[in-house]
DNA sequence: GCAAAGAAACCGACCATACGGTATCTTTAT
DNA sequence: ATAAAGATACCGTATGGTCGGTTTCTTTGC
């Protein structure tokens, strides 16, 4: 979060592990593939979690944007300790992880294009991504009672 | 842009700059004086950008928004190859620039709170953001045409 | 049931490389 | 003459990655 990728030692990791770097390197033949890998991994939680988000939601329009919405509220009140921050700013920084997110983001675009393409929906999503990237901005993250206030508003915005 | 700050070297830039490493350093006492040189620079300019778009501006309500919201799309429409794209993303990364940032912005909004301390300015500035930050995701950004219609919707916001 | 064989996990030492930074010398301008 | 600008050479350090060997688990043959 610090040092971004270039910060990141596979000395650190595997001290974190508990293993030795050579162990490390046998799992993951390089350091790209250990990042990308964990990156993959996030994905497909965040995947998960859109569409349990999603099921819980009755309304059919944009319950996409709201699912997207909550998910990234959630992992925001985490602040600079959750592992999205670290990799979601990794994520600006590599090509190849950004070539990741944007197809990933493409997909699920494409997806719900049904509910979820309206104009209002894709400013209260972009909106979304600008609160936490400046919660992540500040250095002791946005007050709760903020952001609190911030998520109602954001999903009034999709019905 | 490609690797973060940890992958730009002071060799890099003398080289760009036509000089030896010696000689950039004789300017610049470190790396880390380097970088923070570079983004006062860009956020003084940041600064005079916005002035000069807010004395464009009649209207009281939201001048400092959509002032904030020009600048961002001016400097969106370059997309990867301006230096605020790296600049902004090294933002992230290092915890001084952040401040920096940082406190350049809670400076700007508390100078305008009288005019631009509403919610829906509040989104439409972070909305900017995302836009901003999901137009540098993008491999090849966002079409223009896109860009220009979400850039009318962001500035009704603040009327 | 068990030992031999094979594979997967893991370690520790090592290497080439490239980085930021320092110290010293040379050129250029005033 | 003097001071700033710039160049050259060099150093300590830390990184990603390789490689040969060792331990631990799993499968196989009887």
């Amino acid at each position: 979060m610090d040092q971004g990728l270039g910060g990141l030692t596979l000395r650190a990791v595997a001290d974190a592990a508990s293993v030795t770097k050579g162990g490390l390197l046998h799992h993951f033949p390089s350091k790209q593939a250990l990042i990308e890998a964990v990156f993959q991994d996030l994905l497909q939680k965040l995947d998960e979690q859109i569409d349990r988000s999603m099921n819980e939601d009755d309304r059919e329009r944009g319950s996409f944007t709201r699912a997207y919405i909550d998910a990234f509220f959630e992992v925001t009140s985490e602040g600079t300790e959750s592992p999205w921050a670290a990799l979601s700013i990794s994520c600006m920084t590599d090509p190849h992880l950004r070539t990741l997110w944007s197809d990933w983001m493409q997909k699920r675009i494409e997806r719900h294009a049904e509910t979820d393409d309206h104009p209002d929906l894709k400013i209260a999503r972009y909106a979304a991504d600008g609160i936490w990237l400046a919660n992540l901005t500040e250095t002791n993250g946005l007050p709760p009672k903020e952001l609190a206030a911030l998520r109602t508003q954001l999903k009034n915005l999709t019905k």
